[in-house]
DNA sequence: ACCTGAACACCGTTCAAGT
DNA sequence: ACCTGAACACCGTTCAAGT
């Protein structure tokens, strides 16, 4: 809006720009790989241009939370108020798994972006249709969030480039307990976690809303 | 056991009191805390002696991680199958409460410690006895682990300093969806962590190895 | 008004030097 | 043999200066 006025110096730097190279780092390299010295080159200015749009590094990790958060599909719209419960909790994971980062974020404890809470009261209201009451609701809703949360804080251990020093690790585990090392391994290998997280889930639905 | 040989400046450091300084630093300020020039510092000696006792930061965490393991109480010894694995997924919960900044390790997907992998082989046993074969008291194991790693990757957020601001963005969620945001609050703040996380894990024991 | 330069107090790690 | 000093390539952030 604010046209240049031809006083002072022209700006070439907007928030929006930098909280879309933010982004662009965060995604690419994790939260350890955002600096604000690389924001800073990728947007072609220095470090302290930043600071005239965002506070401080914590702030522009808000900004980029909310970004990803408005990309957040909608909670299923209708069905059997199980299944709609079922399907939000199976969409925050999958949407989630493609943005593992957020889950360092989450995991601070501090920040979380308002488009995601609006899910809360909204399985609150489905809990509600099961016959529920708000704190019953709560209860569950927790219960399933930190499924969701678990499964995603596990994927990381799940990245082919890890797998061998884990089994390595695992070996010894299993000298030391003086078990089988290949029974170990081959139980451990087979895994389709993401199977697993879909009948977990499942499980715990059907145990919090009894039909 | 070896003694001065008279050769040479006599040796003051030892890995052990490396990894004992670096492990009271990690659980008093987490793994930000924990650098290698404080470590130095505590324990008398410049940044670069460290480097004579662990190869790196990274393996000085795996020997911090392997300290700790080392205090996990045994599972239980007797009892029903179905008791002695919720019993010991309870005090696993337990003890890395006590110690939060391993789930940070862990999450990184590269370390954890052998003595923690033991509990896998001992809970392939428990899972046995209730008729499972190891493909799926694999999945029933990460299934229960997924639920302990998320509720003390939430514990966090329960934290009283983060209370404030955490209300603040829920306020914020309810607005914008448009519902009541006292009923939001009062439904978040009855949330007893610990019930609900026994009585989930609970559930999910029952659903996994069924009678 | 907006951006920059220089500086401060930090990091992990390497490499040559001291005793 | 063991430890240190100086240096390198990084951080986030502040404050005064330039245009």
């Amino acid at each position: 809006m604010s046209t240049d006025s031809g006083r002072g110096r022209r700006q070439f730097l907007t928030r929006k720009a930098v909280v879309a190279a933010g982004r662009r780092i965060v995604e690419a390299d994790g939260v350890d790989g955002l600096t604000i010295r690389r924001v800073a080159a990728d947007v072609g200015a220095t470090p302290m241009a930043l600071y005239r749009h965002v506070a401080d590094k914590r702030q522009l990790l808000l900004a980029i939370l909310e970004d990803v958060a408005d990309g957040l599909p909608d909670p299923p719209g209708d069905g059997d108020p199980r299944e709609r419960i079922f399907g939000m909790f199976l969409m925050l994971d999958t949407y989630l798994a493609r943005h593992l980062w957020v889950v360092d974020v989450l995991r601070k404890g501090e920040l979380f972006a308002p488009r995601a809470g609006a899910l809360f009261p909204w399985a609150l209201d489905r809990f509600g249709e099961l016959g529920l009451d708000d704190r019953q609701a709560a209860d569950a809703y927790a219960t399933l969030w930190w499924f969701v949360l678990g499964h995603l804080s596990f994927l990381p251990a799940t990245d082919p480039d890890l797998f061998a020093s884990r089994e390595e690790l695992m070996k010894v585990s299993a000298a030391r307990a003086g078990v089988d090392e290949e029974r170990v391994l081959r139980a451990y290998r087979g895994l389709d976690h993401q199977a697993v997280f879909e009948h977990g889930l499942r499980a715990l639905v059907a145990s919090l809303a009894p039909s």
